[in-house]
DNA sequence: GATTGAAATGAACACGCGTTCAGATACCCT
DNA sequence: AGGGTATCTGAACGCGTGTTCATTTCAATC
């Protein structure tokens, strides 16, 4: 037996990809094998390294593609007007956009210890990129007397920490809905930094 | 060779649980083996079940030994007088609690999924606990008219996933000081709640 | 319908894994 | 001083790891 019928690198690729993305998010980078990847996909190991350089640019290239998912959608996100209508757009943004990809949100932050030290430093540069955003925001509403804050770098981790730590708990048949999650956060963050 | 001169399990034990623990905090639970555990000690990989039944049981002990040391510390913190009292005191506790130990913290909820559905189970209602008490706080804030929420349960997980946040970017040498990052966070919490 | 390239197999490689255990040595107590 | 116990070694066990590659089969092109 060798090549399957019906097999396309476009339809093997982004399965590999999700099967990566699935299983590293519920039992770790280093806890997942590269054939049980393969049986996900329903291939055997040899057959990823058609994908794949190797298991780390698996993980890297998970990363890297949602990172910069993540950057381009808040670049299309609206960012103008006054500074708490900013906060609340970016607020709503993060939000709904976790709890739309949570494995990939899950990854990003939990594996970044498993990457190599050149990768690292490429995550960190687009996640800072992402937390500068924010830090505008508050700088601008700080400026203009409508927020107060000790510290507008603290802030923006808080803020950040707060409401990525949503994709902790939160349960899609759960007693709150997307949108009542939504507010209720989008009502604490308002308050932390208002003057 | 066998045993070492001056070895003694009143000092090899502790040794091989702190090993463990730096270990585990800076490359995850899967990606530590027993060998470097037993390497860190300075000793060889089948020493170590002298004092662990199996590498499981080393991250159970580590996990539930610091979530029962965390409540019996919250139990020995005061919590009287009116709520905002309480609310700041509960705050400030938590957050040199984990800035005195961050690997323990940081390892009590980066390997959750790796543990057995039993000891998940356990550590699982430990952590209830420690929540509990800062909701019980916050209702009674909310009874007493000075803390406004829509609802207690999540405002209690924004408010930990806050300050945990602290942990992931502190840093001793860093540009704030421990007394500083109390300060800021502690205002945030406040203004979050306030009525 | 033959030819070419993409896609997958399955076996192999060297190595590391968690764990066990008989044997050797150091410490402690009488 | 000597016997017993606590402590560690070193080798072994079976198995799983990431990765490579010659080979085979399918899909697409001419």
């Amino acid at each position: 037996m060798a090549r399957k019928i019906g097999s396309h690198s476009k339809i093997t690729g982004p399965r590999v990809r999700q099967a990566a993305l699935t299983l590293f998010a519920r039992h770790g980078y280093a806890a997942v094998s590269m054939r049980q990847i393969a049986s996900a996909v329903g291939v055997q190991a040899g057959a990823l390294y058609n994908y794949t350089a190797d298991k780390q640019a698996l993980l890297f290239d998970l990363m890297q593609t949602h990172m910069e998912d993540l950057l381009a959608a808040l670049d299309r996100c609206p960012d103008h007007g006054d500074p708490q209508m900013r906060l609340e757009t970016f607020a709503r943004f993060h939000i709904r956009y976790h709890l739309d990809c949570p494995d990939l949100v899950f990854i990003a932050y939990m594996e970044l210890r498993n990457l190599t030290a050149a990768n690292f430093a490429v995550i960190e540069g687009l996640r800072r990129r992402y937390e500068l955003r924010l830090q505008n925001i508050l700088e601008a509403g700080q400026k203009a007397g409508v927020f107060e804050m000790p510290d507008i770098k603290v802030a923006s981790m808080a803020i950040i920490a707060m409401l990525t730590g949503i994709t902790t708990w939160y349960r899609e048949e759960g007693r709150l809905s997307r949108a009542q999650v939504e507010e209720i956060y989008l009502g604490m963050v308002r308050k932390a930094v208002n003057a």
